[in-house]
DNA sequence: GACATTATCGATCGATCGTTCTATTTTCAT
DNA sequence: ATGAAAATAGAACGATCGATCGATAATGTC
């Protein structure tokens, strides 16, 4: 029973590593075998196809990060502070799942229909999560526009871009950098 | 003469949708080919191989970008006015060029050693004239933050990210949309 | 130890990939 | 009008793709 789980999660893990380097289109089944040192009849034996075998990537990581936001989003504090404390792990959670994340936004055009839909649906599950969140720091006065859409985008776009550029064995350290991400988040470039 | 670059350019146009919507990998010649109603051969004519293809699509468009945005940044006026015109127009241009801005930003990975190597340059390049602008800025006394790098990498995560919500068919117009990224990137979300 | 289940493999399928080849048509300068 | 050059087409190549098949080996249950 565990050995089932292990043998199949040795899998996942090959086939996050290729996804995430090569892309979904950019990865064969016979590289990820290949990778691990089995056949392609033991990979088809473990996930009926290649897109449940991505779908099961996301299942086995990024679908529980809704969940984890929420809760987070739904702590005790002043809200600010709860705004920046849930930059914080959404920030500290891509990079803790660096790779998955990365799969979670590249290739997202090119699954089927059911893929596209647990992608966007996710996607919008957390976009909700922050207009949510920030409708609350509306309501307190704290916002400097009424876009809340548009404004939950561009926060978005700072934390998931920050993959790209990101590296962990640069000078900074990563609690320095979630700082200065969040500050540009809160306040922008300027001083006044 | 003319018209040897209309039928090449016909090519791009065609390959240029394609590749922004399903990718470099997810788009076959024969796709292309049949998407212009002319043979494989045809492709062959015009562009050597898959990669020049794609090469010549960043050089049709997105190659003159850093050109056009230090046009911008060396231009007259205030710093932060300056800097402000600069967002603008690198945001303008992003709009002008989706799809092959899109193209510029999926599939990077997958390419050839000299293909990546033209797009990370590019992609420096452009990061260098932001941080350029930013020590301006910086000796101005206009910033609050020293780390220019991360700030520059944050507002080309707004800019860059924005392709990817933006709906041309919303019910915001696009100088709207413009004012609230821009305004973002220079006073993030709070009001104080 | 017998037996059902699970895990694994190699071979193979049809489809599609990027690319090349040869041949034919079209264009254009002379 | 003629001949070179450019443009186009169709067939084919070897490679690889996702997926399937039947057979074999390992494992766990009784």
């Amino acid at each position: 029973m565990t050995k089932k789980k292990y043998r199949r999660e040795e899998l996942l893990e090959i086939a996050i590593d290729l996804f995430a380097q090569n892309g979904y289109v950019g990865t064969s089944i016979r590289d990820i075998a290949k990778a691990i040192d089995r056949s392609v009849s033991n990979v088809y034996h473990y996930f009926e196809n290649k897109e449940e075998l991505w779908l099961a990537i996301l299942e086995y990581s990024v679908q529980g990060l809704p969940e984890k936001l929420r809760s987070v989003a739904h702590g005790e504090g002043e809200p600010l502070d709860r705004f920046k404390e849930l930059l914080r792990v959404h920030l500290n959670r891509s990079i803790m799942h660096r790779r998955e994340t990365k799969i979670f936004f590249i290739d997202e055009e090119r699954l089927s229909p059911k893929g596209k839909l647990i992608n966007k649906q996710i996607q919008k599950e957390i976009l909700d999560i922050y207009v949510e969140q920030l409708r609350i720091l509306q309501s307190h006065k704290l916002l400097r526009t009424k876009n809340l859409k548009i404004l939950a985008f561009n926060i978005l776009a700072t934390i998931n871009w920050f993959l790209r550029w990101y590296d962990p064995e640069g000078d900074m350290s990563k609690e320095e950098v979630f700082d200065e991400i969040i500050g540009f988040v809160l306040h922008g470039m300027c001083s006044e």
